[in-house]
This record gives C-alpha cells, sequence and structure tokens, in this order.
RNA sequence: GGAGAGGUGGCUGAGUGGUUGAAAGCGGCGGUCUUGAAAACCGUUGUCCCCGCAAGGGGACCGGGGGUUCGAAUCCCUCCCUCUCCGCCA
C-alpha cells in the first residue's frame, strides 16, 4: 500500500500517477485526507489527556505510598477516563476506514511506464530467436498430447471439472524435468530454493496485494481462514512479514517450485481449449528482496534470470514491458516475456516479471536496518515466474512438433528426463 | 480428537496492579587500554504515532483483540500460535 504521509502530503501527485492507469482515485484519495485530518484531530486530544492521566495516576501512586488520601484525584480521573475510552472509540473506525482506502489503491507507477490503457500499448522491448518454421500445418498442444495419449482432459473434467488435466507418462515426465532443470539453472545464479506452503492466510494475500481487491480470484478452504496459493509469491514474500532484515542479508534471492490455484473467475470462455489457463498449473517463481536504490537494476537482472531458461531450451520470445492500464495493482513496472506458440501464430505470456518497490514491503511489514545511518526502511520486493511449467510444455510440444504428431525434447532436458 | 504447559526487547530470562520500555546475562555498537587483536573496564543499545524548521516534548506497544481499574506485562474474557503426553494417521 501507499505511504499514508506521502498521500495526505501530495495528494495531487498521486492522483496524477494513477491516472496512468485509467483510475480515477481522485474521490478516495479526498476521503483518506479528511480522514487523516480528523485522524490527527482526535489524537492530538486525546493524547493530552492521556498525559494528564499518565501524571495524574503518578501522583497516586505517591500519595498512597505516603499513606495520605487520593480520593478528591481519583474522583476527577474517573472523567478523564472515560473521555479517553470516548476518543480512543472514536479513533478506531476512522483508522480501520483510512486502512481499508489505502489498501483499495494500486501501486504508483515508474515514470518510465509506457503510457497505454491496454495490451495493445505495450512495448516490445526485444524479441529474441526467430518464429519456429514449419514444412507442414502446425498443430496446437492439445492435439499433439491428446494424440499422443499424453494429455488427458476429457479424464480430469470427469474426476474434477473444467480446466485440470492429467499428465501422463512422458508430458508427466517433462513437467517434472522442467521443474528441475528450472530450478538447478536459477540455483546456479544465486537463488535459494524454498518449498513453501500451498496454502495461505488472508493476512498473507493482504501482504502481496491480492486481498482485498481480487478476493475472488482465489481458492477458499470451506470453515478455515485458508486459501490456495495463486502463486508462489505469496507464501515467499510473506515469509518476512513483520521482520526487520539487516542490511547485510541483502539482496535475498529465492527461488520456488509450487503448484499454483486460480479460480480464473471471469475468464470463462477464455483459452478454454488445452492447458494455456487452469485451475491449478505448475510454476517456478522467483522472489528478491532488495535494497530500494537496487530495485531497477535488480529487476532487470530478474528478467534476464527468467530469459535463460527460454534461451537454453532454445525457444522464441519476446519481451515486452506493460503499459500503465495493462500493469498489475501491486506493481511498479512490469515485464511480460512471451514465448513464441506456432499454433496460434503468437506470442503467449510465459513469465511476468515485477518490480513492487516498497508497496508489497509496507503491507507485510517488511523492513531493514540500514547499515551506515541505522534507521530502518522498508524493503523493495520483486518477483517473476521462472517459468510457467504447464505453458512451457506447451510451447515445447508446439515448438519441437513434427509431421507425425511426434515431438524432440531440447539436449538441455535430457539429463532431468531420466526415470 | 482427548489432557496439560506456555507465549516478555536481537537471543536467554526476571517481573509484587502504581516513575517498568521493562532487572540481569549474552549479543550488537562506540570508547579506554594495546604495535594489533583478545581480555578487562566505561558508555550505549527497540519500533510506531502526534506536535515541532529543529532542539525537544508527548502518546502507544510485553502473541492479537476486548474488558475491569484513576492506573495493567501483571486480574478477567476471547482468538491465534508453540510445546508435552495419549489416541489416530501419510
Amino acid at each position: 500500500m501507499l505511504d499514508l504521509k506521502k498521500v495526505v502530503s501530495a495528494p495531487e501527485d498521486v492522483v496524477r500517477n494513477l491516472k496512468r492507469r485509467g483510475a480515477d482515485v481522485a474521490p478516495i484519495v479526498q476521503q483518506i485526507c479528511d480522514l487523516d485530518d480528523r485522524r490527527k484531530e482526535v489524537i492530538q486530544k486525546v493524547e493530552k489527556l492521556k498525559q494528564s492521566r499518565n501524571e495524574a495516576s503518578q501522583a497516586i501512586a505517591k500519595l498512597k505510598k505516603a499513606g495520605q488520601d487520593a480520593a478528591p484525584i481519583l474522583e476527577k480521573m474517573k472523567a478523564v477516563a472515560e473521555e479517553v475510552k470516548a476518543l480512543d472509540s472514536e479513533l478506531v473506525p476512522i483508522e480501520a476506514d483510512i486502512h481499508q482506502l489505502l489498501l483499495q489503491i494500486p501501486n504508483l507507477l515508474a515514470e518510465n511506464v509506457p503510457e497505454g490503457t491496454s495490451e495493445a500499448q505495450n512495448r516490445q522491448e526485444r524479441a529474441v530467436g526467430e518464429p519456429t518454421q514449419f514444412s507442414f500445418p502446425p498443430k496446437p498442444h492439445f492435439e499433439i498430447g491428446e494424440q499422443a495419449g499424453i494429455l488427458d482432459f476429457k479424464k480430469a473434467g470427469e474426476v474434477t471439472g473444467a480446466r485440470f488435466v492429467f499428465l501422463k507418462g512422458q508430458a508427466a515426465r517433462l513437467e517434472r524435468a522442467l521443474i528441475q532443470f528450472m530450478l538447478a539453472e536459477h540455483g546456479g545464479r544465486g537463488y535459494e530454493e524454498i518449498l513453501p506452503p500451498f496454502i495461505v492466510n488472508s493476512h498473507s494475500l493482504e501482504g502481496t496485494g491480492q486481498f482485498p481487491k481480487f478476493k475472488e480470484d482465489v481458492f477458499k478452504l470451506e470453515g478455515f481462514d485458508y486459501y490456495l496459493i495463486p502463486t508462489a509469491e505469496v507464501p515467499v514474500t510473506n515469509y518476512y512479514r513483520n521482520e526487520i532484515l539487516e542490511e547485510k542479508m541483502l539482496p535475498q534471492k529465492f527461488m520456488a517450485y509450487t503448484p499454483c490455484f486460480r479460480s480464473e473467475a471471469g475468464s470463462y470462455g477464455k483459452d478454454t481449449k488445452g492447458m494455456k489457463r487452469q485451475h491449478q498449473f505448475n510454476k517456478v517463481e522467483l522472489v528478491k528482496f532488495v535494497q530500494p536504490d537496487r530495485s531497477s537494476e535488480e529487476l532487470e537482472s530478474l528478467v534476464g534470470d527468467a530469459e535463460n531458461i527460454l534461451r537454453k531450451l532454445e525457444l522464441p520470445y519476446r519481451v515486452v514491458s506493460l503499459c500503465g492500464g495493462d500493469t498489475g495493482f501491486s506493481s511498479s513496472y512490469t515485464y511480460d516475456i512471451e514465448v513464441w506458440s506456432p499454433a496460434n501464430m503468437g506470442y503467449m505470456e510465459i513469465s511476468s516479471c515485477s518490480n513492487f518497490g516498497d508497496f508489497q514491503a509496507r503491507r507485510a511489514n517488511i523492513r531493514y536496518r540500514d547499515a551506515s545511518t541505522k534507521k530502518v526502511h522498508h524493503v523493495h520486493t520483486l518477483n517473476g515466474s521462472g517459468l510457467a511449467v504447464g505453458r512451457t510444455l506447451i510451447a515445447l510440444l508446439e515448438n519441437y512438433q513434427k509431421e507425425d504428431g511426434t515431438f524432440t525434447v531440447p539436449d538441455v532436458l535430457k539429463k532431468f528426463l531420466g526415470n
């Protein structure tokens, strides 16, 4: 969330910045300013009273120790105590309202985010590799997979429902090999492996920004304040919630393989065929905690780490900068990596790498102590897919397919395909 | 699922309802001493909020939330978490 002090001290800057997302937060910012004025007013009043109460309490203690009568002061303080209670309870809803309003405001965009309102205005940064050429009409992955008997959507529909799949035989092995391969690559680039819980509570979802605005996107476990993770970002980023890290610990770089669960509410009729958009998919996620002044360069290296996987798999891809209107709620700057999909004759998102600045750190209360000044500041958090495993499998099947319906496997994966 | 114990500052660990933000020890930081280091000794050591240009002043925080009281780390309620024993179980 944004810094309350920043919002009330420069409300017009906040409004102007978020216009670039196509959002008008002027009314909500105004509300916050009004509430904050009221809040300060009450605080000043109640704290003055508390001061007098504290002083009286000490006087009472002294009198009692001396064996003298404190009844007159006691009587006076009764009224003060009630007034304090009244003011305190006035404060509670004000602060709760401010908090709720702040939670609804998206992150400020970095200055270099491209202007635009939709996907169409995203800026291509680079394209690597030529779109794969075929001497025959390439098939979509679900045809290849079903024909080979290694993807079974029908059975998944019976056993569970729509948007699930069984991977069998070679597909299952390939999926597992991809996970191993990705972890091995990132591990070699300084990421520490972490295997988090696949279920989190609502506080963690609020910490990373999924809650309260995107509640309907996650699966809730009935009867608990538990939710299936929509991405490893949630448990891994919240790993340091409510902590003050020493600066020498930074940057912290984690990689996590997890399945991800998304309700895909509102995407009915979109990508219904195949395993492009599933309720459950595997992903290797990269998460970084860094010093504020380093987050921009850490974003560049994060994208590089994700790209490395596609390079080694020799899959053609491009990198785009999301425009203001397409940038996610919590992000200040996002690169998407899109892999070539021959069946669609287009690029398909396979990774999203974002710099969240201090937005998540503020929500999750993750800070660090500056080594030289000893001052405490919020860290910056970043994360990116490295990569979405299911979609990588799609890309492999489609880009490496042969005319007879079979497909080959890149050499780098062979040692992970053992058993 | 049944029974019990406990949650205090970076850590260990005291704490009688009344100058307790909290003893003590460890750790950390600064200093004295030393050619340097260690040891010893001295000092220092949390976060958030409000007022203030600042200096400074004030408030809050002892797992979370509520209550009793002039006053709560200390009493009461509730939730969460950790640990031990029994049962069940991958």
